[in-house]
RNA sequence: GGAGAAGUGGGAGAGUGGUUGAAUCCGCGCCCCUGCUAAGGGUGUGUAGAAGCAAUUCUACCGAGGGUUCGAAUCCCUCCUUCUCCA
């Protein structure tokens, strides 16, 4: 959530950075009053309050000393008639207050480039020179078939469209991955969590996800749990409504868990293979630091990213995300895309964000500085989408005759000599 | 699924209607004393919001939400969670 505090100390400086990100002058306006009309209105009920709370306790002395209560009982009741009607007002401004702020998006870093959509990204470098084919490449769905890796229609009939079942060495390579990956991530220091796969409406509210992109999660029927999208949403709630301790910082986790998202945006897009899937594996990196370390954690989960293609032989490239792309609660955000020459680009496999104190806010995440209770800078990362990880394998390492090559780092985990 | 019990501050644990935001102990912070494998004394120590340069003051919060009452951590209802017993 962005910081009311701020909204009304700087209104200006707060204006034009979230409209960068597109939001509306109208809203910000509209944000400003309610944020006006609500602390008004609790000022008020407070002062009613708290002659309320004087009468009281005056009411016990005069029973105590035997006075009459008549006039005063009379005098605090005409009272409470008010004090409930302004306690109305007030909860009424801050229903209406909150769910305007809770949909107002982080506000991006200066680093962040203006710009549209992903055309207007900018690429920071290029990792490993993609390979010359002497042959046409495949698409990864065609490799996947021939080697009986995935079964993209059984998928569908267990479940629906964006499904699929990966059988034999494809499934293994999916295991491995997962192991390689958490067992990389562990040696740059991040711990190891295991984490629910269904969360509660306050997580998604926390991590912001609720309450603005609802139609992209999966709900339970008849009861508040969604499926996550990301690990991020439980593993960065781990510690909602927390005052860490300084000395606990920095939290550097990682899990491994399934994804699940409606992609109700996308219909259409990567109808065919398993770039884009309903329920997809990812290793997720996820860091809770002081705001002062940030950026070099930041630095560092990008590297961990980078550095796991790298030792996969995969070519890939960092990309800066312009406003226009930048996810709703990211202040900054790193792509990794990772080459696919069957389809003849870059396609994103991990994207890293630096969300600033905006879920630490939403989720009241604090550390003790001091004696000051203050937000901590939350971070995530894939490191990586499994599946896509898997795509990049098969579509880098084919053969002529169809074939694909195992990474070596990967021997290991395939139980396979070296 | 049924029956019962409980949910209080960093922890333990008092508190059954009126200066109780909450005794006490432990832990932790600061100060003092002490010269020897240590202990003792003093003092401070929840969160959020509002007003103020500040001292400070006000409001809310004792699992969550309602209710009763002039007034609720304390009584009533609903829900959640935990524990025990039964199936």
């Amino acid at each position: 959530m962005i910081d009311l505090k701020l909204l009304q100390k700087d209104f200006a400086g707060l204006s034009t950075k979230l409209m960068r990100k597109g939001v509306s002058e109208d809203i910000l306006n509209e944000l400003k009053a309610k944020n006006e009309t609500f602390k008004t209105a609790k000022i008020a009920f407070e002062e009613l309050q708290a002659m309320r709370n004087a009468m009281s306790k005056e009411f016990g002395v005069y029973k105590r000393e035997g006075k009459d209560i008549n006039e005063l009982k009379q005098r605090i009741e005409a009272n409470n008639v008010k004090v409930d009607a302004a306690l109305e007002v007030q909860r009424e401004a801050q229903v209406i207050l909150e769910s305007l702020a809770m949909s107002v998006p982080n506000m991006p870093d200066d680093l962040v480039p203006d710009g549209k959509d992903e055309n207007d990204n900018i690429e920071l470098k290029k990792v490993l020179t993609p390979k010359e084919f002497t042959f046409k490449a495949k698409e990864h769905w065609e490799l996947a078939e021939q080697n009986g890796w995935i079964d993209f229609e059984r998928g569908v009939k267990l479940a629906t469209s964006r499904f699929s079942v990966s059988f034999g060495m494809g499934a293994r390579l999916e295991r491995a991955l997962i192991n390689f990956m958490l067992d990389f991530n562990r040696e740059r220091g991040f711990e190891e969590v295991s984490v629910p796969a269904l969360v509660n409406r306050a997580a998604l509210e926390g991590t912001g996800q609720l309450p603005k992109f609802e139609d992209d999660l999966y709900k339970m029927d008849g009861q508040e749990l969604f499926l996550i999208p990301t690990a991020e949403v439980p593993v960065t709630n781990l510690y909602q409504d927390e005052i860490l301790s300084a000395d606990e910082l920095p939290k550097k986790m990682t899990a491994y868990t399934s994804c699940f998202r409606k992609e109700a945006g996308a219909a259409g897009r990567d109808t065919r293979g398993m770039i884009r899937q309903h329920q997809f594996h990812k290793v997720e990196l996820v860091a809770i630091v002081k705001p002062e370390e940030s950026e070099k954690t930041f630095d560092e989960m990008v590297s961990c990213a980078s550095d796991i293609l790298t030792a996969l032989e995969l070519p890939h490239r960092l990309v800066n995300l312009c406003t226009g792309d930048l996810g709703f609660g990211a202040a900054h955000t790193t792509d990794i895309e990772v080459w696919l020459p069957g389809q003849d680009q870059y396609r994103e496999i991990s994207s890293i964000s630096n969300t600033r104190d905006f879920q630490a806010r939403r989720a009241k995440i604090r550390y003790k500085n001091g004696k000051k209770n203050e937000f901590v800078n939350t971070l995530n990362g894939s490191s990586l989408a499994v599946g896509r990880t898997l795509v990049a394998i098969m579509e880098n390492n084919q053969n002529e005759d169809g074939s694909i090559d195992i990474p070596e780092v990967l021997k290991h985990y395939l139980g396979m000599g070296v």
